[in-house]
DNA sequence: TTAATATAATACCTAAAGGTATCATTTATG
DNA sequence: CATAAATGATACCTTTAGGTATTATATTAA
């Protein structure tokens, strides 16, 4: 089970357009408000589209939408699309039939805090960002602060 | 919440010297059954000793054993010790203030997760990998299957 | 029809994790 | 004491995630 930062940004990036699911969000506007280096974001938002998850743009005035109904993208969703491999039920510590008649010790309550992880990713559809308000982000230890534009 | 690959590896080296705790272990030996490229099993063991998890004898015959009584080390020790971070009760999305009035819409959801897992760290020590016998390693998907020893 | 402003594609750079190589040091034992 | 067999220290290499730079393409509107 691991997140990368890049699937974090894409949380960020789409619970952020999901407070106007209509409005076309460019990358400045993104940028401006999520910190995200912006080349990198630019990039991940091709990916994201490429992925089927927004719908864009080109062209002057053009931008990203989120490309389904909210109620239809799970976190979990989210998470493949970047392709961050929340990995099955392996054992936690590599060993190899763990999962079969001799368990390791924590075989068990791995696999519930595994199940608990997944039934959140997939229960969380994206409409529950609707209501959010606060999108401040915190920038700490981010060695690219001064990331700039264009 | 990330788990390293160096993380798992201490995990799969401790529970496995914990079925002998008065054995000396040598690097040879571990390294045989637990299937870890060698030469960076070896520089874990020495990290592994400087963290005070084990002691190292050195010279003909040497090796290592675990340091204390196995029900004083938790799993969250050695995650602490492979430098690893479990970041604490960060917004799962990066957003600043979410701890605090506004939460994000997982926040909850994400928080009893984290708990959980430092739960089980926490409470699991090495006394219960006693029992284990099951200690086979898959060796699946390592590029580096060709490690060879000295 | 051209300039401005947006995304797309692609190649490249950087930092950190993972892994390797070499040499030094310690200790048991012939 | 010399040698063998173990760990320690340190420097270096490789892969990958994260980030940057450049050029191409699409669209709007003066």
């Amino acid at each position: 089970m691991n997140f990368t930062k890049t699937t974090e940004y894409a949380f960020r990036i789409l619970s952020y357009m999901a407070k106007d699911e209509s409005h076309l969000y460019n990358a400045n506007e993104l940028y401006e408000n999520l910190k995200i280096p912006f080349r990198y974001l630019r990039k991940q938002l091709t990916l994201l589209s490429k992925a089927g998850l927004l719908i864009s743009e080109q062209g002057k005035n053009g931008g990203y939408k989120i490309a389904k109904d909210l109620t239809t993208i799970s976190l979990l969703d989210i998470v493949h699309a970047t392709g961050a491999n929340i990995s099955g039920n392996a054992c936690f510590f590599g060993f190899s039939n763990c999962a079969l008649a001799e368990k390791c010790a924590i075989h068990d309550k791995w696999a519930s805090i595994y199940e608990n992880v997944n039934n959140v990713l997939i229960s969380t559809n994206l409409a529950e960002f609707r209501k959010i308000t606060n999108h401040e982000v915190l920038i700490t230890n981010n060695k690219f602060i001064n990331f700039k534009k264009d």
